[in-house]
DNA sequence: AGCACGCCGACT
DNA sequence: GTCGGCGTGCTC
């Protein structure tokens, strides 16, 4: 018996290792990046051909490869490289980073074509309009770098970024490669994919969550056999692994969406600048309110910066008034008899008159949903919570009580559980009441809410996007759903209702967030209009930085001030945070597993010198202290670069034997959201 | 992730 | 007595 070759496997399982299989006599040629299916444990699952001709230590038996799985293309070896590159960075399993590669489902059989339903809309050809100067400049920049670079697009909203994404990518094509387009899930609306598949007719495929997993495939497939050039997608298209790729684009780089939050907890912007380089191509971010990261890159030149100020046609910014509410409740209190809901402002209910008057549209942005967000007795101070989360329960439509994060859902009693005395009172605002009050206000007007209780799926977006197209609709009421790529003609006034919301989440972005925001949703009025827009900012915070960058459409002041509070704390861009988050069904259990691996963390610090500057903060109880019935405690890690709290981690977690029964770790690099 | 093994409650 | 709940541990 000659010895046999041996190769190591990425399989798809959460193993922190390569596994060494023999290759059967039958497989006749082997390489590496090739898929096969593998024997583990009782099963068959796939894997990755990582590393060929090993020598096996001579640990384990090792068992044969069952076959090589043909119909999956070979991953190039720049590819690997990334899947790497994600895999130690995110401290995720290599196994697991590699399925992601590839399609639900199997390739389908040729016949069974069926045309019953178009991913892409079936469009017109369009032709190029003519481009403005800026946007010529910057598509020469951006041009007359080679190979790998990482471009910053920071155009107002309104500019004509998707312009310039377009003619990159046309360039692109001509040179016989492909392009990369990644969006905001949100922003992925038929309006969008009917911009690219006009200009580049035949060329396009899409892939987003909102897919079948058959349309999912068949859209990949249409990539790698090269029927289309151009993918389109939200953050997993990252995963297709085309060649040749000659650019990747992605837009709203500021959005938090482009974090997974669960699994393999990566940031498809930080992945997509890491496979660009890796593939030798450049990566054009774009924004009108770029992310602090990505801001701190161009000043130290680490990206390209191109910047546009223009709105396309000489459309003006919109004028911004912001309005007290201290003031205003003030004033209230003075003048008897004020038919007015607590909520609007006497400037933007003259405002919202006047608009419908002369048959504009309006919106009306608050990020909270429902009628109310506690409800609290008076009588005892009684508020009701969800027994599974460590957060109020929110009133939807008159006796409805709802979680806003595991769903839980009880009825409203006449009388408090508590006291049993009936003085019930719901506080705060939502949607839901903006919805009601604005119905008894303008009872002529055709009002929409746009929110997660009354959008669910694809087809309610359309619906409410074709019905302001349209002109039916005349006031807008929404979430965080309204505030991105939407972009109607009529609509020239926008009021945010409360813009204060967010300003005091425990989360170091909470100021960037809220400054994203409000800008983006200011961005979305008067787009088309000669008139400039309008909006109106209802805050009790008039003083805050977010507010008053805001107002004066100063991204860069806000930029400069934010900067310097980060750079304090040394939270990034200045350092790197990892969060540790301990889970658990038991209370105790949780501690204990929280204090015992902070202490495991001064150990590993005091043992080993490139550790000295690391901050380890905590344990405390997450924000979120219990989420769907566990407990979350939180071990923050601060430190001067990437590599060191990674190896620190890496060492951290390789045992973790020790933990109580029933708790869990969960590492998040770079974390975007503390809750 | 699956799949087996193992240890307690509640049913014939 | 046994069926089956899911907590725990392992996979070349």
């Amino acid at each position: 018996m000659s010895s046999q070759r041996c190769v190591q496997v990425a399989v798809d399982a959460p193993l922190k290792e390569l596994l060494t299989y023999r290759v059967p006599s039958d497989l006749n040629f082997i390489e590496e990046g090739m898929s096969v299916t593998v024997p583990l444990g009782k099963r068959k699952v796939k894997g990755v051909v990582w590393k060929i001709d090993v020598t096996p230590n001579g640990e384990f038996k090792l068992k044969d490869i069952i076959d090589s799985s043909s119909e999956r293309p070979v991953l190039s070896k720049s590819h690997r490289q990334w899947l790497e590159w994600i895999s130690s960075y995110y401290l995720h399993p290599i196994g697991q980073v590699a399925a992601l590669t590839f399609p639900p489902l199997k390739q389908k059989g040729r016949s069974t074509a069926n045309a019953k339903k178009q991913v892409i809309p079936n469009i017109d050809p369009s032709s190029p309009p003519e481009l403005t100067e800026e946007q010529k400049s910057c598509i020469e920049a951006i041009q007359s770098v080679n190979g790998y670079a990482t471009h910053l697009l920071h155009g107002v909203t309104g500019s004509g970024k998707t312009e310039v994404y377009l003619h990159l990518m046309h360039d692109v094509l001509a040179q016989g490669k492909k392009a990369l387009v990644l969006v905001p899930e949100i922003s992925l609306t038929p309006q969008l994919l009917k911009r690219f598949a006009s200009r580049f007719p035949g060329q396009v495929a899409v892939i987003h969550s909102h897919l079948t997993e058959r349309e999912k495939t068949d859209q990949w497939w249409k990539m790698i056999l090269g029927e289309a050039q151009i993918l389109i997608g939200a953050r997993s298209a990252l995963f297709c692994p085309l060649e040749p790729l000659g650019i990747v684009i992605m837009d709203e780089e500021h959005e938090p969406s482009f974090k997974q939050d669960e699994k393999l907890r990566y940031h498809a912007r930080d992945a997509a600048i890491v496979r660009a380089h890796t593939s030798h191509c450049p990566v054009v971010l774009g924004s009108a309110t770029p992310s602090l990261e990505t801001w701190r890159n161009c000043q130290t030149q680490k990206y390209h910066y191109h910047q546009m100020v223009h709105r396309v046609s000489e459309r003006k910014m919109p004028e911004i008034e912001v309005v007290d509410m201290r003031e205003e409740r003030q004033k209230r209190r003075d003048q008897e008899g004020q038919p007015l809901p607590f909520w609007i402002s006497q400037s933007l209910y003259d405002r919202l008159l006047e608009t419908f008057q002369k048959g504009e549209q309006a919106a009306l942005f608050l990020n909270r949903r429902g009628l109310a967000q506690t409800i609290l007795c008076q009588s005892c101070g009684y508020v009701y919570e969800c027994p599974n989360c460590a957060i109020s329960l929110t009133l939807h439509a008159k006796n409805h009580m709802v979680c806003h994060y595991c769903n839980y859902t009880d009825r409203l009693t006449e009388q408090c559980p508590q006291c049993a005395d009936g003085d019930i009172h719901p506080l705060g605002l939502g949607t839901e009441l903006l919805e009601e009050d604005m119905a008894r206000l303008f009872p002529d007007i055709h009002i929409c809410r746009a929110d997660r209780d009354e959008i669910q799926n694809r087809s309610d977006l359309e619906e409410m996007i074709s019905s302001m197209e349209s002109g039916k609709t005349d006031l807008l009421i929404g979430t965080q759903m309204i505030a991105k790529g939407l972009d109607f003609k009529g609509l020239t006034l926008v009021g945010l209702v409360m813009a204060d919301v967010g300003f005091s989440l425990p989360d170091f972005r909470a100021a960037e967030r809220s400054f994203q925001l409000l800008t983006q949703v200011s961005g979305r009025a008067g787009r088309h209009s000669e008139m400039p827009g309008q909006v109106v900012i209802q805050t009790y915070n008039p003083g805050h930085a977010s507010i008053r960058y805001t107002q004066d459409n100063d991204y860069s002041g806000f930029a400069h001030e934010e900067l310097s509070h980060r750079e304090e704390l040394r939270y990034p861009p200045f350092g790197k945070v990892a969060s540790l988050k301990i889970i658990g069904l038991h209370h105790d259990r949780v501690v204990q597993a929280a204090e015992q691996l902070a202490q495991r963390g001064f150990v590993l610090q005091s043992k080993f010198p490139p550790y000295k500057d690391l901050q380890i903060l905590g344990p405390t109880q997450a924000p979120m202290a219990k989420l769907r019935g566990k407990f979350r405690y939180l071990i923050l890690l601060k430190g001067s670069s990437h590599k060191m709290l990674e190896n620190f981690c890496q060492q951290l977690t390789y045992d973790l034997k020790w933990m109580p029964a029933g708790t869990k770790l969960q590492i998040d690099m770079d974390p975007m959201n503390m809750l």
